[in-house]
DNA sequence: GCGGCCTGTAACCGTTTTGTAACCGGTTCG
DNA sequence: CGAACCGGTTACAAAACGGTTACAGGCCGC
């Protein structure tokens, strides 16, 4: 399993592919954002970290460059100060980050969260029961029905939900993963977003049978 | 969940076991770096809260045996020029850190994002005897009962009886856990919680067999 | 620039949850 | 005996929550 870091940080980038050699993985080491993007042509990795500051094409940069050809799982790294930029991140199509300094034991774990939740070895549609989830071209297929657009939102929302499918997932994590950091009363937005899409993939809006409110913790997909 | 503090500053120790508290945790309190391993040997807490500087084992002793038995996510304080001793930290294994001083608030983000992280955000239905207790979407089962759907506070008792099965818990200790400190005398918010929690639990609310009153102590939980 | 979606914000409503008060019966103790 | 205290219960008010409607600003393609 290939993966990509790029830091300017010498000392940093030696220890993350330390890290990861010793766990198992194939480290391919990038100094910069303009190596990053070379490396990524001709290696292939199968996953990235990225700082985000970096001289030349920032870890932004390269996000949004290589988001424009491959779903591959992306993540970022961050100084502490920088929380704002998360959330572009995050936008940008990065699907973890992790904040400066975090400990190698961290580092690995996140990243094999990540491998395991991108599915890894199938890149294409997640599916469970009667739901499918098709990442790339932002749709879903409930059983036989015509498969319905969402929006970026949505995709996070039903994203997250089918990951923990059949468990409740709190409120609060679903503000995080969806918005990044976010005032943490805005309850409103979830709120929104969950109408949203149950008009798109319930029957009936107004007796959800998919997408159900656990009443004071949070919301989950039942797929039986 | 329980949180083992260790700090040899009380009034700070005091401060984070009560704002763990009142974000529902359970904190278990060590003056020292001594105390803290006894009680992570006795209370197996899911969690640890190190001060590096403490008199005898300091919080880097601490970690550095703990991390020989387990992988419990750490985190750890440190003052503002105690920075060296926060890379070896890290490299011993631990997860986190705060340099103090630091808002309750800041520490509650840190440390839930750590248990996220860890993986241990829902440590799954916690159980004893025929009482199931499923944190993640607010419901107990009892026996072969149907769920029963719990709220916040009726969650945070339960939660709290649950641990310390079969044993007495102090009115007290149970106003600490549910609303923080309060006006002492307000023992009605209690009987309140438990007059409305034995209606969704038990068989005939009118003659508990699950949670009895311990007069002129407190309540607890019979599991058999 | 126009019209379309997507997103954020506010307000309203009914329901659930939580807080507060009062009453009841039992026990304790002067 | 009677006042004080305790825990259980009933009743009601206040606050929070979740669903819904409506609307405005941003963004994008035409």
């Amino acid at each position: 399993m290939k993966v990509l870091i790029a830091d300017d940080d010498r000392d940093l980038l030696e220890l993350i592919a330390f890290t990861l050699s010793q766990a198992g993985y194939l480290p391919v080491k990038a100094p910069d954002g303009n190596a990053a993007l070379t490396l990524f042509a001709s290696e292939a990795p199968d996953l990235l970290v990225l700082d985000i500051n970096m001289p030349g094409q920032s870890g932004f940069r390269v996000c949004e460059t290589i988001r424009t050809q491959s779903s591959v799982p992306i993540m970022m790294l961050t100084a502490r100060n920088e929380e704002e930029d998360l959330v572009r991140s995050l936008e940008l199509g990065a699907d973890d980050y992790l904040t400066k300094p975090f400990s190698p034991r961290t580092l690995l774990a996140r990243i094999k969260a990540l491998m395991r939740r991108a599915g890894m070895e199938n890149s294409g549609p997640l599916a469970s029961g009667r739901i499918q989830l098709n990442v790339e071209d932002h749709t879903v297929q409930i059983g036989t029905e015509a498969a319905v657009r969402l929006t970026k939102l949505e995709l996070r929302l039903l994203q997250m939900l089918l990951v923990n499918a059949g468990r409740t997932v709190g409120s609060d994590r679903l503000l995080v993963h969806i918005w990044g950091h976010r005032n943490s009363g805005d309850r409103q937005l979830l709120k929104q977003l969950v109408h949203r899409l149950r008009q798109k993939i319930e029957k009936d809006p107004s007796l959800p049978e998919i997408l159900q409110t656990a009443t004071g913790a949070g919301y989950k997909l039942v797929v039986e």
